[in-house]
DNA sequence: TCTTGACCCTCACGCAGCGTGAGGCCCGAT
DNA sequence: ATCGGGCCTCACGCTGCGTGAGGGTCAAGA
């Protein structure tokens, strides 16, 4: 309880982060975290400042981080407070996650019991945080660089239309509430009404939207966390019935 | 569309639940996923009854259980919906402390902002998830043997008391409460409640509570996240409030 | 003063869980 | 016939430490 000059031993800093030594010489050994100095001893002693940024070293990598990702983001600029709130962000978001995960979970219990098979896809579907960059790659991949930048173009327009894009918006939303009515009320085939979505979308494109794209569009809802979410959070089952939908309406209508 | 065998080759599988063939094939030569069988070319063929598995198995690795254990999990008895069962109980306790990490994140901040500086074991306090072994070995490490026992005993009676300590427990929720309302109308020191507080727990240990012994308790309501949950449950940052009051109490009535 | 015992140090090897080629076979479409 | 894409089997590499081995350091007690 005397520590007036507030230096700390490997033994006591590992003890108080309630990790081990090890990880301590080993942050040292990579340039993570290095003491503050070394006494004539050769001991490592670490400072108030060190015992900080040990703190912040563990916050993220408690999220899986890697820590040269870690020893990057330390060293650059930004200061600490600024790191830490995008770090709660990145935490409420892997809450989020989670979330999602449970809800899965008990859609996969409620499927066990309902001895229905679930499709191949829907198996996996939300599974966690794949990067932004991961999935771009996987857009790309899957539905050709093409669709992929019309399908980013797509979104960044609806991030960034705080004001203009209102009234489309307002559009979508109406089409989707209805979506949501035939789903409840056991409608089969919405098909008026996803005419009026794929017309919605191919005047968000920019262009038109043949059936193999809205088909694209259905398997993208389908596997995107973030579309899985939007989904079901309109109703429960949504994000399984509106692409099921979806496909059913493009394979009526393909070529 | 027209898998009406229903059997995925390695890449149909490891498209669908987007994960690498090498992963696939890593999960074959541990045995932890053997294909259905293989084909006359050599080829790996999954039926339905893998993809399942498959699925079991990313479930548990999202949440960092190591392929050994998940082997053994999968292949040891219990059926698959007591599997999930438990399996959501832990995701939702994951979910928990992730929302403490973001509350710790919130308290550091503030600290930053108002320039507190938190005291060293606070700084790393609600870590994720030791195991029950970990923090018995920490306990014993830090308050001794003797005082480990105890506690663990106190906890055991605790659990395991529904119906004779019914009026112990009444009698210590009163207790709380009376700290928080203490807490909330700003006393600065309710001596006396925590002396019904301590005398609670002396009884509650069939022995003595010294001084120290009550400062150890603040250490360990500080330092657990069970305690932390807890007592964070009752008021905001009442958790933070009843460890410090408790050691400012110990520290003036010790010898 | 000498000896514990608890810490500290530096190698250095090991292990999980894949990533990442290298080198080669299989197969449907052109 | 040949090409592209997908399949196979080695086999080495990487991260993030765990886990000794072998040996100094230091406060406290015999």
């Amino acid at each position: 309880m005397e520590d007036r000059i507030e230096e700390y031993t490997v033994g006591q800093l590992a003890k108080a982060a309630r990790i081990s030594v090890r990880t301590l010489h080993h942050y040292d050994a990579i340039g993570l975290l290095r003491p503050a100095h070394i006494g004539a001893n050769g001991y490592r002693l670490y400072a108030r400042a060190e015992a900080e940024r040990l703190q912040e070293i563990l916050f993220y990598r408690a999220t899986g981080m890697d820590l040269g990702q870690i020893g990057a983001l330390l060293d650059g600029e930004g200061d600490r407070i600024a790191r830490l709130t995008a770090h709660r962000a990145r935490l409420a978001a892997e809450a989020d996650a989670l979330d999602q995960m449970i809800t899965t979970l008990d859609r996969t219990i409620a499927d066990i019991k309902g001895a229905r098979a679930m499709a191949l896809e829907d198996l996996y579907t939300p599974f966690p945080a794949e990067t932004q960059a991961d999935h771009e790659a996987w857009l790309i991949d899957t539905y050709g660089p093409g669709m992929a930048a019309e399908i980013a173009r797509a979104k960044a327009r609806l991030d960034a239309a705080p004001e203009g894009m209102g009234a489309h918006l307002q559009a979508l939303r109406e089409i989707e509430g209805a979506l949501v009515e035939a789903y409840r009320s056991g409608l089969a085939d919405p098909g008026d009404l996803l005419d009026r979505h794929r017309a919605w979308v191919a005047e968000m494109w920019g262009r038109d939207c043949p059936p193999e794209a809205y088909a694209g569009l259905a398997q993208l809802y389908r596997s995107h966390p973030d579309f899985v979410a939007r989904y079901e959070a309109l109703a429960d089952g949504f994000s399984v019935w509106l692409p099921d939908v979806m496909e059913a309406y493009a394979a009526s209508r393909e070529g």
